[in-house]
DNA sequence: ACAAGATAGTTTGATGTCAAAATATTTGAT
DNA sequence: ATCAAATATTTTGACATCAAACTATCTTGT
């Protein structure tokens, strides 16, 4: 062990649970935002793990429940990403045949997406340990959820796309 | 524009100004987060778009200029990432000159990790932009800063590494 | 001493992200 | 009518992330 490592084990004010928060970081939302965030995800992730469902098809099979026959742009208005990031996702959802494709008449350019009875199946299914995930979220944030939500909703309204 | 796409565009409750919110994910912390984690890393990473330097570099380097010398798995306990990942990050910051390798003389298996005085530099000039950033987060965020870090924080504790 | 198991780091493979460039198609302007 | 500009999607390339497999080295138990 290096003597930094020492260091590191023996701050002040942290203890062995804690996890090691580098003093730099201490009062940062944008790090406490990004960390919270991953272990969020992770913990869905792991839920997941005997199954044979992904993680990554949740949102978009979600929003196509509620939204069928969304093109691609729309989509990755409504999930906030990437219209490029769609392409691959949405290959891997129509090989597995949980989406469907239909040409739009009107524009060569363009098609939409629906979800096949598979793929609706398969939303519910993931809805079920989303929801699960939820609860749990939940129950760690308490009463201070409407509080939590209405700060994340403002730093994503301030900074948010321009 | 399909027709799901005009039911979008007529939601109740929203305005072209807000962000197509799916009813699905409205109440659901852990989509809060990841949208506003996701908004924060990409107006970080929006101030360094005319300059040199790779928001990714920000945390180690960060991390190393407090603790100097850390193992990479050290580092990786730190900054909260697989040591896998690790790699190459530190394989760029070594070419670019910013951190050097130093030999563990106990133990062939290991090297400690330094930052070089060109490394220094690079920390100060990403620190000076996170600064801005977290002015800018605070600013948002205002006076709800200290319940919002707590409960990340408890989010984290509850979820993290178990 | 030696074999077994643990540990440090890297490699590989699957995902997921963006931005920029490339294609195809539609729209608009003259 | 035609040509330029805008738009829809895909492709490509750079990065990051994890987990699992792999190599090398160290530690431990016998």
């Amino acid at each position: 062990m290096t003597s930094a490592a020492k260091a590191v084990e023996e701050l002040p004010g942290q203890n062995e649970t804690d996890s090691l928060i580098p003093a730099a970081f201490r009062d940062v939302i944008g790090y406490h935002l990004r960390v919270a965030q991953e272990v969020s995800f992770q913990a869905f992730s792991a839920m997941l793990e005997k199954t044979d469902l992904k993680p990554g098809w949740y949102s978009i099979l979600t929003i196509l429940a509620e939204y069928d026959g969304l093109t691609p742009s729309e989509l990755s208005k409504v999930c906030g990403r990437d219209r490029s990031t769609l392409t691959s996702t949405l290959k891997g959802l129509s090989i597995r045949g949980l989406i469907e494709r239909r040409q739009n008449p009107d524009d060569q350019r363009s098609y939409s997406v629906r979800l096949t009875d598979e793929g609706r199946k398969m939303q519910a299914r993931l809805h079920a340990f989303a929801q699960e995930h939820d609860r749990r979220l939940d129950a760690i944030v308490g009463e201070d959820k409407e509080a939590l939500v209405a700060i994340l909703a403002r730093i994503v309204g301030a900074l948010g796309k321009g």
